[in-house]
DNA sequence: GTCGGGAACTTGTCACTATCAAGATTGCCT
DNA sequence: AGGCAATCTTGATAGTGACAAGTTCCCGAC
């Protein structure tokens, strides 16, 4: 068998079979960007991991485990997403929703699973972690405005900030909206859209 | 046997066991609240309604079938109720909002299946349809704003007041809201954020 | 009235899936 | 070297969507 290391090896920790629980979310990304997370098969991950098709429920428990790993993890690349954004603009809360939008676009389907909490397990630990941090990234974006809210007033603002870019990016990626009225960049799109709103605040 | 007229009857046509359509689409909207569209099963449905497990596939073809009859009963019921709201309210756009909101709150099954198009079957000629009655409310409730903008600035508008609806709709029903900082009545929650921005708007 | 025709539904089956139980393999630590 | 625990496999069960072929029943034409 030559025993052989495959693939990013160096990284992680080697196991029997590389990293396979790594490997295993990988495969997930691109199986739910093709059939949505309802459509998502362990035994199809197994199979493109070249393993048996028992080996993911070893390493996240269940079908729900799985997802809900996927769901930390999104969350996470998410938050630094947005972290690195309000960094990059200045503390641009328009740029902060264009880059929560963006998120939803270039890694659909986390984002998918992420607001889904039926699919994983709502009270784990490490996910609700991962989505404080998220929570706190957009809190910090309305608190940095010129004319920043205080009290419950930051609470509405921060809510109707969210709701917008989250609405949006939903719509999106649903086919929703149509291309001959919006045009077919996200980015550009999210930009007309979002400032029509978040002008007036910031 | 008695051959007895079951339930409601008169309306419909009388089939062999009632109006099994119509019973299914009832039991998909309960099972649906009850374990998400993922966790649909026409078997499911099928026990529910006192029929043998291929009974649903018979009216509709497959789940996705089904399910595109579900959606498009969602989207007239919304087209409905946002054309109703727009006249008891006299145009206000914020009030169409909240009712968008409470719409996706009181028929949590249908909003959650109208925008997951990988369920049902995309170009469906009813469904079209009704997703254009609903649009064309939507687009009325911008247009009759005091100030109401025109050209592109309309289509950005709406965009915009759609999206912050259906953010805070979809957010809402995932749970992402705490309740802790906006209250558990959506209703009131909802007119609080929403007017953060709809009211620059009118 | 009866008698086809067709719609509504049933029965049976196949391939696929999630989950569980129990065994086999392998790296690692003492 | 020996043992131990984690990794992974094999096997089995119950549930699912879809398909095919049969059965029951209404309804309109003759």
């Amino acid at each position: 068998m030559l025993s052989g290391m495959t693939e990013e090896d160096a990284a992680g920790r080697p196991y029997h079979h590389g990293n396979l629980r790594r490997a295993l979310l990988t495969a997930a990304a691109t199986a739910i960007e093709d059939s949505g997370p309802a459509g998502l098969s362990l035994r199809d991950l197994a199979r493109r991991a070249g393993v048996s098709h028992a080996a993911p429920a070893h390493h996240f428990g269940d079908k729900a485990g799985l997802l809900t790993a996927f769901a930390t993890e999104g969350f996470e690349m998410l938050a630094d997403t947005l972290a690195r954004v309000g960094e990059e603009s200045g503390g641009s809360l328009l740029e902060l929703g264009v880059g929560y939008v963006m998120f939803a676009v270039r890694h659909r389907a986390h984002f998918e699973v992420m607001f889904r909490p039926e699919l994983f397990h709502r009270d784990d630990a490490g996910l609700t972690a991962a989505q404080q941090r998220t929570r706190a990234a957009l809190r910090a974006g309305v608190a940095g405005l010129p004319a920043a809210p205080v009290g419950p007033a930051a609470a509405h603002s921060e809510l109707a900030a969210w709701s917008i870019a989250h609405g949006f990016a939903t719509l999106w990626l649903g086919r929703a909206l149509r291309t001959d009225q919006i045009g077919d960049d996200p980015e550009a799109a999210a930009r007309l859209v979002l400032s029509r709103l978040f002008a007036p605040l910031g």
